[in-house]
DNA sequence: AACGTCCATCGACGTTTGTCAATATTCGGA
DNA sequence: TCCGAATATTGACAAACGTCGATGGACGTT
């Protein structure tokens, strides 16, 4: 008698697992990202940037923020700070006031990753 | 005599304060961009998104994520929730598996609201 | 030299976050 | 109907975070 052929089923197609089409994030960038995105995901640093942004020459000194944000000059500070740690702003110090400059194309080229290193 | 007028000192140039050239953020908007980023700003919802948006249609299930994440699979459930209500994912059931799906051109529109709203 | 102003740092506090083990739930197959 | 597999939820815990008051250091003015 005659002998039918059964097709091998493939151990990928099995479950339920979907197959790769490109390449993904590596942890190490995963971390770079993460903390450039950990550094404006606060609504006070957002504000902070923004008046920044918005003020003469991209530059402002704490005097000018400490007020419209509505916190104390010590947590103003420390948000500041975060923000050059993470190459958002960078301080000029003159006088007794401290400067502080929005570090130019920083927020376009995080924008920029964001849709280019993830949707790829 | 002759009497010489002295120019008056505007109160705005006494000290260091400079004036905002443009409208800044609201602290609502703050608020919700604040929340959208920092359910990206972590490295492993990072690669999550990466992972879902490198899978054959945009897709994937728990148990194409579970792995190469290498970490537990309720943390990684619990990461795929908070990017769901973040607006990033969405989810649909088959069978026993549940698919994450990206939300197309979530990830862009946050793009731009950081250039746009920010950047002015 | 003494004082006042602007800003950074420190220490403390309550809250939020990331993670896991254990458990619950839902669904398909025997 | 019972069992196993895939996923979500719960509870717990340590670490990180946002905020403040108090303090310290640098600078300009008197």
């Amino acid at each position: 008698m005659s002998t039918t052929l059964l097709p091998v089923i493939q151990p990928e197609a099995v479950a339920c697992c979907t197959p790769l089409t490109s390449e993904t994030i590596g942890p190490e960038r995963a971390d770079d990202l993460a903390k450039k995105l950990k550094a404006l995901a606060d609504p006070t640093r957002l504000r902070l940037v923004s008046i920044v942004a918005a003020s003469e020459g991209d530059e402002a000194c704490v005097c000018d923020l400490t007020e419209p944000i509505g916190l104390s000059q010590p947590t103003v500070s420390h948000h500041l700070k975060i923000l050059m740690e993470a190459g958002f702003l960078t301080r000029s110090k003159r006088g007794t006031w401290a400067y502080y400059k929005l570090v130019p194309g920083a927020l376009s080229q995080l924008s920029q990753l964001l849709d280019v290193t993830i949707s790829r």
